[in-house]
DNA sequence: ACCGACCTAAACACGA
DNA sequence: GTCGTGTTTAGGTCGG
């Protein structure tokens, strides 16, 4: 398991598919667990509060980027008139930021547009849940700044009356030090984000790529405003006056040391700059953690190293730490570029941040599962082979964000590395039209996490994203789930609908597809029946055809034997996992979630059927099958129309489950197929 | 460079 | 003639 995700880290968009089949294969576990009413009927409903709740979080998504944008345009304002370096170049940055790149320009994200990501595939169901989440977190840093922000008025009212009164400096200075307060407050959340991200680095998660760009230590600031990270940039650089007395009283956070005292001197410079301290951003400290470092290792900068600019997507080189600086105030200048960079980078941060909680989780569910005590897991103490393990699930997750830092001539999609960005972006959703071609390769780009297999089920319904399966493993399984296991076309179709938001719309074209597919491969089987021409699968056709798709990736397919049959202790983990994961997913397969199960055990069986191929060439025989596939009728050909073939649990969960659906469905499924048809 | 898997587009045939 | 279905060909991407 950690392995395969590992492996998704460096694999290949395409390589991405057969990982997420594999991931698939023992992953349904943690979401069929949060519907622990999987009875088929409630389906409805799931559904229609998994729509409602994905438009409540794009709703609040999008007010937030609302929000934020405000924050920004005032923070923007105030630069422009109070400070002398702001050279805003309204042409020159619009270009660079592709208007595609959500995370780049979050202002201008609407739930329309949001949709219109989703449509794109721009983000992979996992990421649109990290973003999501990301989100949530915005909101509540947003609130804070909110809050921040009124404090600052209230005091700076409080300011002005007393001078208008005459009051003595020293009222002034209280009131600084109740800004100061202030600011503590929010440096204390912002450092303990920077701990986590401290705690990355430590990992080696974020230098992990040393020959790339890379993820240079930056603020994670969430209202970061670039004025004011330049601004405090030359602040510190120039003039910092230690007056930490005041800000070091915060004794109840938990906080490296090096956060704390590399803090306190922004504190003064915000105080003492009318500009920041009335914006109030939290953010604004944080450019100090980066700044102070190079001031007592002037040439230890985060964004300069062996004499190259590492902002992500530059590499400028700069022979010295001098050239460095004008580079970095020249070229790096507050624009809009700078700022979509800082925006990508924060939600790279974020990401990993959010990555590192999800695997931390993870591992504690691990390593409880193990009966291993572990009362710390937070801290990673972790035995070799586990903490190995995080490093290298999180550098999965990283190998996304790694496309992030991206050169300002090519912008691709930030945070989701998933998609081929532009181009996929523009022609999906404007236009019905045409797909584009980058944009199936995008499917086997969609990292998908074993966590989410669930969610994706639902995901897949209702946003349409392309499934990352190809169209032959698609029909099969529609076929395979139907209760006689064949399908007329037209079922096909419906199925396709049913199952994938995606499907519902462009259908000419994978109808067409799906056409050429039945008629292509020699697994399908075309029947006459009663009510006309039904399709069926020579599962012995498919089992042939599978094994060239896994059997590219040898360490993979290693994972997955190694996984099913060998135990070696240092795999107990592994094997808890895979046996959480694989268990359930028969459970809920069979009880409520038919659509899933069998999809998944549909992976599973290609899996086997790989791994078959790669152990012995008997493709007929089936001695190392799951008893899921054992279960399938594998000589559809021979007797294609005897539904009395069709047993075993599957087809008795099918049978259950599918027309249920069917019926709710129907309304989606058929208008928008023939709105968008022809 | 080649090959295989896959996708998309399109032309064509055929029957209802 | 239209539509749905089915077949086939061509051209493209991508990874091994």
């Amino acid at each position: 398991m950690f392995q395969c995700v590992f492996s998704s880290s460096v694999l290949q968009p395409h390589r991405t598919s057969c990982l997420f089949k594999h991931l698939f294969y023992h992953s349904a576990t943690p979401a069929s667990q949060k519907q622990p009413e999987p009875i088929y009927s409630k389906k409805t409903e799931i559904q229609r509060q998994t729509v409602r709740a994905l438009s409540v979080k794009l709703f609040i998504f999008s007010a937030l980027q609302v929000a934020r944008q405000l924050l920004l345009q005032q923070q923007q304002q105030q630069q422009v008139s109070g400070l002398k370096s702001p050279k805003r170049n309204d042409k020159q940055p619009a270009l660079q930021v592709p208007v595609s790149v959500a995370m780049m320009t979050p202002q201008v994200i609407t739930p329309q547009q949001m949709q219109q990501i989703l449509q794109q595939q721009v983000l992979s169901p996992q990421q649109l849940q990290v973003l999501l989440q990301q989100q949530q977190a915005l909101m509540l840093q947003q609130q804070l700044q909110e809050f921040y922000k009124k404090q600052q008025e209230q005091l700076q009212l409080q300011l002005l009356q007393q001078q208008h009164a005459g009051k003595q400096p020293k009222e002034q200075q209280q009131v600084a030090t109740q800004q100061l307060a202030f600011q503590q407050q929010l440096l204390q959340m912002q450092q303990l984000q920077q701990q986590h991200l401290l705690s990355l680095q430590r990992q080696g998660l974020l230098t992990i790529q040393p020959g790339q760009p890379a993820l240079p230590l930056q603020p994670l600031t969430q209202g970061m405003i670039p004025a004011e990270l330049q601004q405090l940039w030359k602040e510190v650089t120039s003039a910092h006056t230690p007056e930490e007395a005041t800000g070091n009283n915060h004794s109840s956070l938990d906080l490296t040391t090096t956060c704390v005292s590399s803090s306190a001197p922004s504190k003064t410079s915000l105080i003492m700059n009318p500009h920041a301290s009335t914006n109030g951003q939290l953010s604004v400290h944080t450019p100090k953690r980066e700044s102070l470092p190079h001031e007592e290792h002037p040439h230890s900068h985060p964004l300069y190293g062996h004499g190259v600019c590492k902002w992500p997507g530059c590499e400028a080189v700069c022979e010295d730490f001098q050239s460095f600086l004008k580079h970095l105030n020249s070229e790096h200048a507050l624009d809009d570029r700078s700022t979509a960079q800082c925006r990508v980078q924060m939600q790279v941060v974020q990401q990993l941040e959010l990555q590192l909680a999800k695997d931390k989780e993870r591992l504690q569910a691990m390593m409880t599962h193990l009966h291993v005590k572990s009362t710390e897991p937070k801290t990673a103490p972790q035995p070799l082979n586990l903490v190995s393990s995080v490093t290298l699930s999180k550098s999965a997750s990283e190998a996304s964000p790694q496309s992030l830092p991206h050169t300002p001539t090519t912008p691709t999609a930030p945070i989701t590395p998933v998609t081929q960005g532009p181009s996929v972006i523009t022609t999906t959703s404007m236009h019905t039209v045409g797909p584009i071609r980058r944009r199936y390769s995008d499917k086997y780009n969609v990292p998908i996490s074993s966590a989410d297999i669930a969610q994706n089920q639902e995901f897949y319904k209702n946003a349409e994203v392309r499934p990352p399966f190809t169209y032959a493993s698609l029909i099969r399984q529609a076929i395979l789930e139907s209760p006689e296991k064949q399908l007329t076309l037209n079922e096909i179709y419906n199925w396709f609908t049913r199952m994938f938001a995606y499907f519902r719309r462009n259908a000419a074209t994978w109808k067409n597809a799906v056409r050429h597919n039945l008629s292509l491969h020699k697994c399908f089987v075309r029947v006459e029946n009663v009510k006309g021409a039904v399709w069926t699968v020579d599962e012995v056709e498919f089992q042939k055809r599978r094994p060239q798709k896994i059997s590219g990736n040898p360490s993979l397919i290693k994972n997955m034997q190694s996984s099913h049959a060998y135990c070696t202790p240092l795999n107990a983990a592994l094997q808890a996992s895979m046996a959480e994961n694989s268990i359930p997913l028969y459970t809920t397969a069979s009880m409520g979630n038919p659509s899933l199960g069998t999809l998944a055990s549909a992976m599973r069986e290609e899996l086997n059927g790989a791994m078959e191929h790669t152990n012995s060439n008997e493709s007929d025989s089936s001695p190392g099958r799951s008893p899921l596939q054992a279960a399938h009728p594998v000589h559809v050909k021979e007797e294609p129309l005897d539904p009395e073939e069709a047993e075993g649990p599957l087809s008795l969960v099918t049978t259950a489950n599918h027309s249920p659906d069917f019926d709710q469905d129907r309304d989606y499924e058929d208008e928008p197929v023939n709105e968008d048809m022809e």
